[in-house]
Parts: C-alpha cells; structure tokens; sequence
DNA sequence: CGCTATGTTGATGT
DNA sequence: GACATCAACATAGC
C-alpha cells in the first residue's frame, strides 16, 4: 500500500542491507513490471554498487557508483523483501538484485502497477517527471503559491505529484480532516491561515505514518483511517470507528471526490456553500 | 460471482 | 490552457 510512509519505510529497510556491495545479477521474473528495457537495465547496473537511496514522493531510488540511479515506484501494490535462497524468494516477486554476500533484494508486486527504471540522475528524473517537491519539505508558501491559483478542488490538488510529491488518497483524506478542510474546497477558496494549517497536518500525518511504519492500526485514535472500511476488516475484534474522532456522535461519511473514495467529518469539514 | 482497491497515464469532452 | 471524467493497466481478497 504505498504512499509515502510506506515508501520511505522501504528506502530504510533497503538503504540498511544494500549499500556499498556489488550487484551481482539482476533477475528478471516478470518484464512487465521493467520501464526500462530489460538488457539496458542489466547492463547499467550489474557490476555497481547502490552508493545511497534517496526519495522523492513515492520514488524511491537506488543511486549507483556512476551517478546513475534505478528509480523504483511501487504502484499500488508493490512491496520489498529480502531472502537468500530460491525457495525463500517471496510470492510476486518480479525482478531480484543479487549482491555479492548473497543477499537478495525482491521487487515484489502482485499487480503489477509498479516500475522499475534506470535514470541518469535523480534530478533528471524529478524534471523529466515534472515531480513536485516531496510532501515532507513542502512549505505553506509553495502551497498557497501554487494552490491559491487553481480552481479545482483541493482533494485532487493535493493528489496531483507535481503540485507536491508523495500524497496519495487515504493521506489526502487524512489531513483535510486534521486541517478540518471538505475535499470540494475549490484551490483558490484557501486562506493564508488554512495553507499554514494544511502544511502542518502534512507534517503530522506523514511523520506518524512513517513513525508508525507505516501500520495504520497503531495509528493515534485521532485518526479518522480508523474509520475506512478496510480497516475494520483489517482489525477482526476492533469495533468498528464509524464516528468522528473528535464527535462520538457524528457518523463519518463516504462519497467519491475526484471519482476516488474519499471519507469526511460533516462536522469538522463543513462543505463549501457553492457544490458545483 | 460481483465489487473494490492505496497509483499513474492518456484520451476525450467541455 | 484549465478542468473534469473515465478507462485502462493486472490481480487479490472479501
């Protein structure tokens, strides 16, 4: 399930077990999941080492000794792993890097909605990709620069990775309803002091996400995740959260903004007077 | 079986 | 150009 959180849970796993060893092989299960033709990739990145792993939204990328990078996104389903033997190597998973002690590194993707590439930078790609800045180093200023000049609304905004880098759709839904914003504000309806809110409920959500480890029940009860469907599912035994954090008596309600499922407090997100 | 899903991209329409 | 909508991608899990 990777957001951000999730992605820079990852880049600290990888960034632990990967660096500074040589790739001995890049073993290819399923090209399907390669943005970058398959001998290309090999051949770029055989024989080098990962020097640093660095992240950009829900990029995350492998820097080699040539200044190179292999730029991984995990779509909606991707994940990583680690294992040395062939009968330990996890369910889906589609590409392997091997490194010289033996260790091997999985891109496992069920789906097969995630990447992987080879760029020549990670700034080229960050161009090339037309990537905002990433969702933890956004300023209230860049914000209200460039949201206050949009007419769309705010949910899509802030979804949209080359305004910021790194929001996805339960993480929009959750700091809208900590900055105490509805999803259908137009972008140019925000106030200053709204934008400087907006910013630090980023600065909240993210860095519990990531504090967390990105295991969204162990998430503070303020949280309205609590109140998605799949996380009820996700906790047998946990009652249900259908209530607002902040109103135990105020149902938490669920439409489509932007055609994405989106949940919101009535109450603490009050929906601007012109729908439409 | 039918439905939904965390993301991205591209086509199409207004 | 700005904005909205929707299909497509491939598959699991309920």
């Amino acid at each position: 399930m990777p957001e951000l959180p999730e992605v820079e849970t990852y880049r600290r796993f990888l960034d632990e077990i990967i660096l500074d060893q040589p790739i001995t092989a890049f073993e290819v299960h399923d090209a399907h999941v390669l943005g970058t033709d398959e001998d290309t990739l090999r051949q770029r990145v055989v024989g080098q080492q990962v020097t640093a792993t660095r992240r950009i939204g829900k990029n995350c990328f492998l820097e080699l000794t040539d200044g190179t990078a292999l730029v991984l996104h995990f779509g909606m389903t991707g994940d990583v792993g680690a294992y040395r033997d062939d009968h330990d190597m996890p369910r889906f998973t589609r590409v392997a890097l091997h490194l010289a002690s033996g260790l091997r590194i999985a891109f496992i993707d069920p789906r097969k909605f995630g990447r992987i590439r080879h760029t020549e930078s990670v700034s080229h790609y960050q161009k090339a990709k037309k990537l905002g800045p990433d969702a933890l180093d956004v300023t209230a200023a860049h914000l209200q620069h460039v949201l206050s000049a949009k007419k769309g609304l705010i949910k899509p905004l802030l979804l949209d990775q080359s305004i910021t880098a790194g929001l996805g759709n339960w993480i929009v839904d959750e700091v809208l309803f900590q900055a105490k914003i509805h999803p259908e504000r137009r972008g140019n309806t925000l106030t200053a002091k709204e934008f400087r809110t907006l910013q630090v409920a980023i600065q909240l959500v993210l860095s519990t996400a990531i504090s967390h480890e990105a295991t969204y029940r162990h998430f503070p009860a303020s949280f309205l995740i609590h109140a998605r469907e799949w996380d009820t599912s996700a906790t047998p035994g946990t009652e249900q959260h259908r209530f607002c954090p902040r109103h135990p008596k105020v149902e938490i309600e669920k439409s489509y903004v932007g055609s994405r499922a989106t949940y919101v407090c009535p109450r603490c997100q009050p929906a601007p007077d012109c729908i439409k």
